[in-house]
DNA sequence: TAGTGGTCTAGACCACCAA
DNA sequence: TGGTGGTCTAGACCACTAC
């Protein structure tokens, strides 16, 4: 057989996982046989295989060979983008309003995930699409990492906005989950108790961190994921 | 410079986007001339740019050159495991038992989405986590797909691991959202209305439909993910 | 210790697309 | 149409690890 391309390589190994020529578990020819077999050069069959093992249907290890995996973890990818492109995106008006402002000492829950117990600058707002709520954002923010923060004036520009702007984090940690409504929900508009999907945010630059910020979506919001 | 090996070249074009050495929205030297600067091949450069580029902070054109991500999309990876897999990893017990078991019209919303009309086979089940519920499975089966299903006790079997060792998908669609509990409080054994995180997934052969499957899980749940 | 995947190199050709 | 990234090749050396 002779393949060209390693997207055809990666499609026939595919064909043949999908056909049980090679079972769950079972060990596949070295990239040597298969480079030979498809009449391409090794390092094309390595990047196909790569791209499988990366994908979590296949095991690789040096020595021991390349295997199906046996229970393919799937991975599904989000992406996390900035709400004003997210709400743009569908052709809507973005608009921000800025609730409060306070200097405070965060929840416990809040100084666990940065590691941090001074007080923090709290924001708390709301991001619009067509004027209606769409998201409760609570943030806090640590200002000896971007004490820069305290001269823009946060009722007109978006915090995000400003911090992917100029305090880009090196390592960022999501957490989704649902929660009944509290106090999101006078300034979303709901019924206090509806389901809301909530994401929380904790972002570092290196081993500093950042800000820590938790965002509400007004109900029936649907995150989207493929494959 | 003279670096070795692609997550070095990686790690210093890191150093310099983050250093503001070269700003979002700038061009960076082509892969010819920073191949040259860092005593590299220019596939060793290629790797960590396409690296970087996958992970949304450089954004490649053919002869427009590569540039530093403006709004860079931040991408989160969600490992989608077997839900017994997930619950042993915690070191705890995993159970399975079969609520009800019928062949039925499905609603409106899972017809399209399977793009199907037809009668499915109809599963409800609970996932147990040291014999607590953990998750309400509501899922609907093509059997045109996969008769074999039939011959199966589901009620000792569960029906994911019957289908990821016989029926392995080629896509998949999610959907994560947050529902107040409805039918599923009563298996869950919690009070109507609680805010359940529900992960809806579709999957398919090919064009084939094979599965319509929501998760419905206990309050609490969360959903971790990294970068 | 031997076999395997991981990676690098130098060179080459090609596809795309902004100028 | 020329410059850029995308990819392939043949060969090589190395790192890891099962045996």
């Amino acid at each position: 057989m002779s393949l060209s391309g390693w997207q055809a390589v990666q499609d026939e190994v595919l064909r043949r996982i999908h056909a049980r020529d090679w079972p769950p578990g079972s060990a596949i020819p070295n990239e040597a046989d298969l480079a030979r077999e498809f009449g391409v050069a090794r390092a094309t069959v390595n990047r196909a295989l790569q791209a499988l093992a990366e994908a979590g249907l296949l095991d690789r290890k040096r020595k021991a060979g390349t295997r199906v995996a046996l229970h393919p973890v799937r991975k599904a990818t989000l992406s996390i983008p900035i709400l004003r492109h997210e709400i743009e995106a569908r052709g809507l008006a973005y608009g921000y309003r800025l609730l409060t402002r306070t200097h405070a000492t965060a929840p416990v829950a809040v100084q666990a995930a940065l590691g941090l117990t001074g007080p923090l600058l709290h924001l708390t707002s709301l991001h619009l699409a067509a004027d209606r709520p769409y998201a409760h954002e609570d943030r806090w923010i640590n200002t000896d990492a971007v004490p820069d923060i305290l001269t823009v004036d946060l009722a007109v520009l978006n915090a995000n906005q400003w911090l992917v702007a100029h305090a880009p984090f090196t390592r960022g940690d999501f957490v989704l989950t649902a929660l009944n409504a509290g106090p999101e929900a006078g300034p979303l508009g709901i019924a206090a108790g509806a389901a809301l999907m909530v994401l929380e945010r904790t972002t570092w630059d290196g081993a500093v961190p950042i800000t820590w910020v938790r965002l509400a979506f007004a109900p029936g919001h649907r995150m989207h994921m493929v494959l």
